[in-house]
DNA sequence: AATAAGTTTCAATTATTTTTGAAAGTTTAA
DNA sequence: TTAAACTTTCAAAAATAATTGAAACTTATT
């Protein structure tokens, strides 16, 4: 296989594989074309590569930005912005750990607080109802701590994770 | 607030959470629904609750069955068939990650051992290639190395995992 | 073996999400 | 302050994904 081939591949599955994670392709694929860039990357060079209008380019750099994976880059003597990814893989983790723990668990716990507490009377449904997500609440919640203790190793928490495992 | 909102609230959440995580909403929402249901629910009773097509609820049965988080009941002298779901959250959470393992974390790895082992010639462009791409298939086999590792505790794998991380 | 009870399948429809492209907005430089 | 270079926004269009519903299929009962 030939680099540009190779390239394009990883482009392509990065974008399919964010699809089945509940992230646009598009996004997925900009994300893999900077990870694999070793230089910072135009909005053009983007649109070029992908194939993908303006609009396209522009709201998802922003959407990337906003989750702290991409950033903007300015190069002395030139007008316009370039683009670069987190290349750390750890980093990159631990960012979309955070990210997602904030825009999605958190508020899921919220709700499963709220309805895992109401007046369970007496009938077997209502008490198996608030028994089970009473269990969900302390599993999500205990499932979140564990992914910000593992994350605040910062340096290679996967790898430090792995030799505690070990033990 | 009472039962029956919960109840709705909860289903809400779960089939809204699941959008995010590519799992379609209908599923999602029948998964909760059977979580919190202390009894096996026909097909019938599930049309009926979440307001959808006898194909649709036929159909998400069978995903959820596939991956092997919901089961078939039968009860005595009745001819339809019933529905549970998996309600141990350890192993909800072990099937959960070793579907996801197998369907997606398996094939990905296979991609990138491709697109990393390409003959990298001499320029920078290609040598940052296949270093990144070399970087991530080693993260991403660690990661689900630990995943396998982690659910092979069993029961309460969470939690015991939180006391080795805590020494 | 005919009928009834129940389930699955899938082409067509509907709903949702993503993408486009052009107008509006912003920033830099002359 | 004007114009050029570049970016953002968003309504409309296109693409994708989910849902319906009725026919086909399966299984149990008389």
């Amino acid at each position: 296989m030939e680099f540009k081939e190779a390239k394009n591949k990883f482009v392509q599955t990065w974008g399919a594989l964010g699809s089945q994670w509940g992230i646009n392709k598009t996004m997925a694929q900009i994300h893999a074309l900077l990870m694999v860039s070793n230089e910072p990357v135009s909005m053009e060079d983007i649109m070029e590569e992908l194939q993908i209008s303006r609009g396209n380019a522009s709201m998802n750099l922003r959407a990337l930005m906003d989750w702290g994976i991409v950033y903007k880059e300015f190069k002395a003597g030139e007008r316009k912005e370039f683009f670069t990814a987190e290349k750390d893989l750890d980093e990159l983790a631990v960012k979309i750990s955070r990210e997602r723990s904030k825009r999605e668990i958190k508020p899921t716990l919220k709700i499963l607080k709220e309805v895992s507490t109401i007046e369970a009377k007496d009938s077997a449904e209502e008490k198996h109802f608030v028994d089970q997500t009473t269990k969900l609440y302390d599993f999500v919640l205990k499932a979140d701590n564990m992914l910000d203790k593992m994350t605040e190793f910062n340096d290679n928490w996967l790898g430090k994770l792995f030799i505690k495992m070990m033990k």
